[in-house]
RNA sequence: GUGGGCGUAGCUCAGCUGGUAGAGCACCCGGUUGUGGUCCGGGAUGUCGCGGGUUCAAUCCCCGUCGCUCACCCCA
């Protein structure tokens, strides 16, 4: 019970048989990346930490108190990547992605590190999938992004999700707004944590939780309002661009996003079973942000989507009544052999089968067969192949289908082709 | 960082107003000398999270502590 060492503190693990669903997700997603062109990135998980405090900003919390930051032997300071943006972004410019063909378009998967509170769905250690296209401002790259995302999460069968989009509009818009928002806020009675939050992003205080806020705000300006002329036109190109996709979606102009870059279109995917970390995934457009991290000044748009909350939010649907999408668990063969010289000879059968692309397992021990069939029932094998001494003098297998029960004796030189004549049915890899 | 809930077998949990522990599932063996699932019989496993206090006696009450969990803040 209580074992010497657990794991850390928050990290999300990832066990039999769940770890299969979390394969299956990870899978999933790329497929609708990789059908629009997207290529894999593979990033370091520490970078420079100055990377995240410009990149993401020192106004978010989390560069201001969820950053893992140590100090390597030579003094430099490193961070566990709390976000994927600015590492695609550091590694576009660093190797001049952005001198090819525009827009660069990469996507990217793994773990990702804030020291947070644990809570449900929100862990220290947490993994996304993601993608960003550089290069571009086409408000047609902002719904191809977003129906990537939406076609991911379809593909993997998730149904209870809703897509909020809001646009953040250019500078002038934002700088308009926010000097009428502060002034509201300003008016407000707010407690000293509150106020300094309000400080900070004026805009959080539309998340707030609490109902005197949340009245208080029911009158504030939206941003939404605001848009110049040109803004508002790109956000109704991009509404226009999903509705010829047919991808629902929410206008929600209250709709508040954690890191600082975003610019123009944000959109978050909210699933309805998840508790209070209720986003699934979520991006938007960052105009800035090559700029400040030392590049040209080209205009991105990305997406960063939370597998542990996917993996949640399938489990979800399928405690209220869908079944968890694929195989679980997938074995064609289970291979028992019966005494010293009839377990040599499997061994090397087992190989060769698996070289014409079976799933086969073993049975490991030199079990009496009750104990090996027990075990081939367990691993969910289609076919029992049985070979003892019996089988060893007439050069045979005993062949059992797990569905019925029955046994036939093949001959060995024959089973490859017995197998593949039932084989319609089972699944090489 | 703040607040609530919970720590009993590998897992999920029960244990009435204090008398040193149980169920289901899983696991192992047998009923079936070479054939799984169902059924029947048998079996192993716990420092009752840790430390202290009250008591003749604590899994149960009190205090502390650690851990887990949910929520706030914030976010995927």
């Amino acid at each position: 019970m209580s074992s010497k060492f657990a794991a850390p503190k928050g990290v999300s693990e990832y066990l039999p048989p769940r770890s299969v669903i979390f394969d299956y997700i990870c899978r999933g997603l790329r497929i609708p990346a990789l059908a629009a062109g997207y290529e894999l990135i593979e990033l370091p998980i520490f970078e420079d930490t100055e990377l995240f405090t410009r990149g993401v900003g020192t106004s978010t919390d989390v560069v201001s108190k969820e950053m893992y930051t140590f100090e390597d032997r030579a003094g430099r300071s490193l961070t566990l990547r709390p976000e994927g943006t600015a590492s695609v972004i550091r590694a576009v410019i660093e190797h001049g992605l952005d001198r090819g063909a525009l827009p660069v378009k990469l996507f990217y998967q793994g773990p990702f590190f804030r020291a947070e509170r644990p809570q449900a769905g929100r862990y220290r250690q947490f993994y996304q999938f993601g993608i960003e296209a550089i290069g571009s401002d086409d408000p047609y790259l902002d719904a191809e992004v977003i129906s990537i995302a939406y076609h991911g999460y379809r593909k993997l069968g998730l149904k209870d999700f809703e897509l909020q989009i809001t646009s953040l509009g250019d500078s002038e818009s934002r700088f308009t707004h926010r000097r009428d928002l502060d002034s509201l806020i300003s008016r407000l009675d707010l407690d000293e944590e509150t106020s300094q939050r309000a400080q900070k992003n004026p805009l959080r205080l539309f998340d707030d939780k609490r109902e005197e806020i949340r009245i208080a705000m029911s009158s504030a300006p939206l941003l939404l309002d605001y848009l110049s002329k040109e803004s508002r036109e790109n956000f109704d190109q991009v509404k226009a661009a999903l509705d010829s996709l047919q991808i629902p979606y929410r206008v929600n102009p209250k709709m508040v996003r954690g890191l600082d870059y975003y610019t123009g279109t944000t959109f978050e995917f909210v699933h309805k079973g998840l508790g209070a970390q209720s986003a699934i995934g979520g991006g938007g457009r960052y105009d800035g942000l090559m700029e400040v991290l030392g590049g040209s000044k080209l205009s991105g748009i990305g997406f960063g989507l939370g597998i542990d909350r996917i993996l949640l939010a399938l489990e979800a649907e399928a405690k209220s009544g869908q079944s968890l999408p694929g195989e679980l668990r997938y074995v064609d063969l289970y291979v028992i052999g019966l005494g010293d010289k009839a377990r040599s000879k499997c061994f090397t059968l087992v190989d060769s089968l698996r070289k014409e692309g079976f799933v086969v397992e073993q049975n490991f021990g030199n079990r009496a067969i009750k104990g090996a069939m027990k075990a081939a029932d367990k691993s969910g094998a289609r076919f029992t192949i049985v070979l003892g001494d019996r089988e060893l003098q007439s050069e045979s297998v005993g062949l059992k289908e797990m569905s019925t029960g029955a046994v036939t004796s093949v001959r060995l030189d024959a089973l490859a082709k017995v197998l593949a004549e039932k084989s319609s049915g089972l699944k090489k890899i």
